[in-house]
DNA sequence: ATAAGGATGACTCTCATTCTCATTAACGCT
DNA sequence: AGCGTTAATGAGAATGAGAGTCATCCTTAT
C-alpha cells in the first residue's frame, strides 16, 4: 500500500478541521479499515485489530464518522460494521451473505449509477424528499455458504 | 379495507404452515402494521398500538417474521422497524429521512427494477453470491425536516 | 515552560431485545 | 363435554452493544 501516506494525511486533514486530532489509536484504526478495504469490519474485530480499549474505540470511531472519514455500515447484524468513507475510497455497493453475515464491496457500472440516480430523484422529489444518497445492496449467500450447507 | 379479510386469511395460512397459531395479539399487531401501510413501524409504535406487553411483542413479531408475514426494516437507527412483507404488500423501496428517521415506501419503474435485477445478478455470478433480492433505499431529508430546519 | 483543551481508559449506565418459567389458552381427539 | 398435548402468554431477569462519566494523560499553541 503505497498511497497509505495519503490516506492518512487526507484523515488527518479531515480530523483538524473539526478540531480534532489524529492520534495513534485513530491511526490504528484507520489502519485496520485500510488493511481490511473492501470488507466493513465489525466493532469488535477493530477493537481487537487495533488493539484498542472499547470505550476509546466507541468513542473514535465516532470521531471519525464525525470527520468524514470513515461510514457506519448497517446491515441486519445486532452490531454495526465500519469501512472508509466512500470520498475516500469510491462510491460502491454491498453484497451482503445473510447467512453468515460477510460483507464485500462491490461497484456497478457507471451507466447504472446514471439511471439509478436519474430515477431516484425524480421520484424523491416527487415525495418532497431532497436525496442525499442511494444505498444499493445484495442480499444472498455467499460463496462459502453456499458450499457449506449446500444449495439451499 | 375491504380486503382485510383475505389479508387475515393469508396470514393465518403462512402461520398455520409452520405450527403456529393466528392468535388475537398477532391479529392486533397485523392489523396494526396494516393502518400503517406505507410506514414502517418501531416496534414501541406496535407495542403501544396494538396493546401487547413487550415480552409478547417481540416474540410474536418473531414468529410472523418466521413466517414471511412481516419484514424487519433496518435503518441506522437503534431500533427494528417492521412492514408486512413484499410476499403481501408488493416489491418496493423506502425513502428513509436521516434527521427524524421517517422511512416511506416508494416504488420505482418496473424498467429500473428489471435493470438493477439484470445487472446485480451479473455482478453477484461474477462473485460467487446467489443473489436472493435487492435493497435500494433514498437517504436523505424530509418535506418536514427541510421546512423545519431550512434548507441544509 | 505553561495553560487550555482534546484524548484516554476503567468503569458505570442505558436501552433494545432476548430469555426463563410458571401459568393459561387452543387445538385435536375421543 | 372431557382430555392431553403443545403453543402462547406475561412478568421479570438477563444479555449485550453502545454511550456516558470522570480523573488523568498528552498535544499544541503561545
Ligand atoms: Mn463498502
Ligand atoms: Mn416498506
Ligand atoms: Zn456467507
Ligand atoms: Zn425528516
Amino acid at each position: 500500500m503505497p498511497a497509505s501516506t495519503e490516506l492518512h494525511e487526507a484523515v488527518a486533514l479531515r480530523l483538524r478541521e473539526i478540531g480534532h486530532r489524529y492520534t495513534a489509536q485513530r491511526r490504528a484504526l484507520v489502519e485496520a479499515l485500510a488493511a481490511a478495504a473492501g470488507r466493513p469490519r465489525s466493532t469488535s474485530e477493530l477493537l481487537e485489530g487495533a488493539g484498542v480499549p472499547q470505550s476509546s474505540a466507541y468513542r473514535n470511531l465516532a470521531a471519525l464518522e464525525q470527520a468524514g472519514v470513515v461510514r457506519r455500515v448497517v446491515t441486519d447484524e445486532e452490531f454495526a460494521r465500519y469501512e472508509l468513507a466512500e470520498e475516500l475510497t469510491g462510491h460502491h455497493h454491498h453484497l451482503i451473505c445473510s447467512s453468515c453475515g460477510r460483507v464485500e464491496d462491490v461497484t456497478v457500472p457507471p451507466s447504472l449509477e446514471r439511471d439509478v440516480d436519474r430515477t431516484l430523484d425524480r421520484i424523491a422529489r416527487r415525495a418532497g424528499f431532497a436525496v442525499v444518497e442511494h444505498r444499493l445492496d445484495l442480499i444472498g449467500t455467499c460463496g462459502g455458504c453456499a458450499a457449506r450447507y449446500g444449495v439451499r
